[in-house]
DNA sequence: GTGTTTCTACGAATATTTTCGTAGAAAGGT
DNA sequence: ACCTTTCTACGAAAATATTCGTAGAAACAC
């Protein structure tokens, strides 16, 4: 599947928080931050409809959207793109990038740390 | 500064890995990856000079153009961009699924405990 | 039933990014 | 000196992404 655009990538996120969502919906939760016309919102739908990054209920009058990619798997896609095209594939520097800017809370760090032991343990 | 274009973001890795830079050496580089016309490479440098992303010196007939923002500090924008657009601000969420993946190596793991102890020690 | 609101479809305008052709000046080879 | 190569500048085409206006069908209010 092909990497969501920004527009499009808002608009999954909303269908991932709220669930299955009409045009209407997604469209008063964009609102909310920024001014745009519903129909913009529409044709950005529609095209991740075609795309496939959505589906969509069409059997009602008001349309229903989901998205047709988990949010776990997406985000394993963004974050691979992301790794590759800005730290040259290494997951490594993202990470020592991320945290380096010691912004992060300790709770946040344990949670990590976590994670790690985790991981070693399965190994 | 506004964020560098994907491709802006790849000349510029030439030039942090390389030093400043020939249009011709950059070209060289970036055509190993793909193919490309010279003119195009040239194009999107004198436009990264405009913008601000690099500065160029024009004294002799071969301008040589540097990176204008230190490898570091453009990561730090790009990670924390890719933060809010992608996990709604959360540095940790970024590192989990970074992580969650179990593709990383003990010795990266390591690599990042280590910056966490010292994290943590620092504060 | 008539007027208003709400929906989709569609096409096109706008904005942004990427690509490249052409032209002319400078440099280099012989 | 002449031809070829190498460089910059510039403008415009192509590709991609975003925005929105208009139109017509369906639903709703009364």
């Amino acid at each position: 599947m092909a990497k969501p655009t920004k527009s499009e990538l808002k608009i999954l996120q909303i269908l991932w928080d709220k669930g299955p969502c009409s045009v209407r919906d997604v469209h008063e939760k964009i609102s909310e931050a920024k001014d745009a016309g519903y129909t913009t919102t529409l044709k950005l739908m529609q095209i991740m409809a075609e795309k496939g990054h959505a589906v969509r209920d069409t059997s009602s009058r008001t349309h229903i959207y989901s998205a047709s990619v988990s949010e776990n798997d997406a985000k394993t896609d963004l974050v691979s793109s992301f790794i590759s095209s800005t730290f040259k594939g290494s997951a490594k520097s993202l990470v020592l990038q991320a945290l380096g800017n010691n912004e992060t809370s300790q709770e946040d760090l344990d949670e990590i740390k976590k994670l790690i032991s985790s991981i070693e343990n399965s190994k």
